[in-house]
DNA sequence: ATAGGGTGTCGAAGCGGTTCGACTAGGTAA
DNA sequence: TTACCTAGTCGAACCGCTTCGACACCCTAT
């Protein structure tokens, strides 16, 4: 394989205005960088990562760690890790894949043997070990999803809470004065997990402000665990006429379920989605939702992530506002209908 | 951050000898040996990973091609790609991600800037522009799936072929006649893909070799089409009553489409899927099902490229027999049962 | 004419490891 | 005793690139 001394002779320079050419950090004659240039080509010349990440300090390459929890929504997971990746690309870095098996010590380990530049962290919890190994270490990171503390650090996710109250805001206008949150599974909330808990925040907010009923209960991912939550729910409050769901995996068991209740959507029943537009269009009626912006949110991580390798200065906390997209699930409340 | 002639100077040898006390490969005092083990320890001392794969021309990390298409299960893909990262690392090795975007240069890129020392690839087609450029390139590499002709290569995947075959078997065994092949996207059979058309011919294949019915239909992710194809398929062929599914998604609302259309299952239709186990497990009822061993073939990917890697041999082609494991959604045919 | 200031290019010194050859001691075989 | 090994260690070369300082050249202001 061809190195930059290769190159360096074939045009009849020395190695040093090769790098010059290609870095573009001092300026070469047009007439030397045309031959260079042509050298490259010649010889298929590629730059040796190695070689360059140990002379210039940087190995261009973000450690992306994504802890693959159960309850968590993979799919969403990959759209992020997928605009990561493309993100990265743009601005010529490429990504390192972390799980969550190694723990805070494969931050402390990619870190300190400069595998990386810097780390983008998925999944964070409120309290969540690896943000005081982040803390220390001194390499840039951003979250995806923010911890209790968020001073020092560099935060970005959707403003769930904004969502919460956003779910709930539609569902009020529209008459409806008894709502449901059907969360996370329980371990999600256990873990403190960020989102969970600020959804519920927000839903709970929105409903004291509202002055509407709002029961919340977590949900397993299972069509009987759903079954049973519904049933459950449905005893308990009669008169819910509203859903939030914040749980992408049981949305197709759910309308199932109320089907098999009796429960038309809209007309009995209006659901509000907190998922990824694909899915709330597929299910049948499509579903009024509030999207994850997964690609906005990854992209963005990624940009701050290389401002703040170029020591540009980002905001600690990126909340990026939630949007509801109104389609045929929700519907204004029988008795104003019927009234 | 500490270098290794740090740690040679605290141990009070030389930097060669740290060297060798960390790789191994030649031997050391005791005494010297343990002398540099603490020194290592109190300076807490992580080589540098542009240095090592510099002067070893190794990075000791594998590239992970993953291409996120249309009409793949996003959930199977992260089931692999954790297996793989996790037995990288009991290698000693890290993952890149690398995705569809960059398409067959990014495979080039990364090679030839040493980025990585081998490729591990997902999701192959039948015709993949990415194989020519595979066998060119120096390094070693596996696919998941496999082309055409896998000459020079190393594939690794399920026995698609034979999974198909067992499903049928399963089915005609407990005495069903007439079954239905409920497979991928069109997209994916267009696109030529090896598993959906290799189950394809193993199902054509028992189907003919046990003389019964067997018809197919490829099927889209929407509820709607699922729908849509159940219903023309049973309009067509009502004597169906055994259905083998090829498209995990599709598995919640297929169900839901039965009990619909007033099928129960596995009374009046048995249903064999071809899934992850967790998946069949949290039907109702709970599916017989193939599964798909996504640990084990990626775990075998990675121990495979570390054997190339080493010069070791092995199989061109490695085909992983499928296992059926029979639960609650297949029965006797009523004929036989009612007899 | 001369000093001063840009350009454009080069050479050499790293970056932090690995690895090869060589050297020293002490042990063994002839 | 001498010759030869082997085990243990060191020094130096090298991996391929970046970057700094130096230098040569030409141009402009004095």
């Amino acid at each position: 394989m061809a190195t930059i001394a290769d190159v360096a002779k074939h045009a009849g320079v020395a190695a040093s205005t090769v790098s010059y050419v290609l870095s573009g950090k001092r300026s070469i004659s047009a007439d030397t960088r045309e031959r260079v240039q042509q050298s490259v080509r010649a010889l298929g010349y590629r730059p040796n990562a190695s070689a360059r990440a140990l002379a210039s300090q940087r190995s261009n390459v973000l450690a992306l760690v994504i802890p693959l929890r159960t309850g968590m929504h993979v799919p969403v997971m990959m759209q992020f890790a997928a605009a990561i990746v493309t993100t990265a690309r743009r601005f010529d870095h490429d990504v390192l894949l972390l799980t969550a098996d190694e723990g805070p010590d494969g931050l402390q380990r990619v870190a300190q043997s400069s595998l990386v530049d810097a780390l983008i962290v998925m999944d964070v919890e409120l309290h969540d070990e690896r943000v005081p190994v982040l803390r220390e270490l001194p390499l840039p990171a951003v979250l995806i999803g923010y911890p209790d503390r968020a001073e020092g650090l560099t935060c970005i996710d959707l403003d769930f809470v904004a969502a919460g109250e956003l779910c709930v805001d539609h569902l009020v206008d529209q008459g409806h004065s008894s709502l449901a949150l059907l969360g996370t599974p329980s371990a999600v909330y256990e873990r403190q997990t960020g989102f969970a808990q600020r959804t519920l925040t927000g839903f709970t907010r929105a409903t004291e402000r509202r002055g509407v009923l709002g029961v919340e209960t977590p949900c397993e991912h299972t069509f009987e665990a759903v079954l049973h939550t519904v049933e459950q729910l449905l005893r308990d409050h009669p008169d819910i006429s509203g859903l939030v769901v914040q749980n992408e995996p049981i949305i197709g068991p759910l309308l199932d379920v109320l089907r098999r209740l009796g429960r038309r959507v809209p007309e009995d029943m209006s659901l509000v989605a907190i998922c990824a537009d694909d899915v709330a269009e597929r299910q049948i009626p499509r579903l009024s939702s509030v999207t994850i912006p997964a690609e906005r949110i990854g992209g963005q991580a990624v940009e701050s992530l290389i401002t703040k390798l170029e020591d540009g200065v980002v905001p600690e906390l990126t909340l990026v506002p939630p949007t509801l997209t109104a389609r045929d699930s929700t519907a204004p409340h029988r008795d104003l209908t019927t009234a």
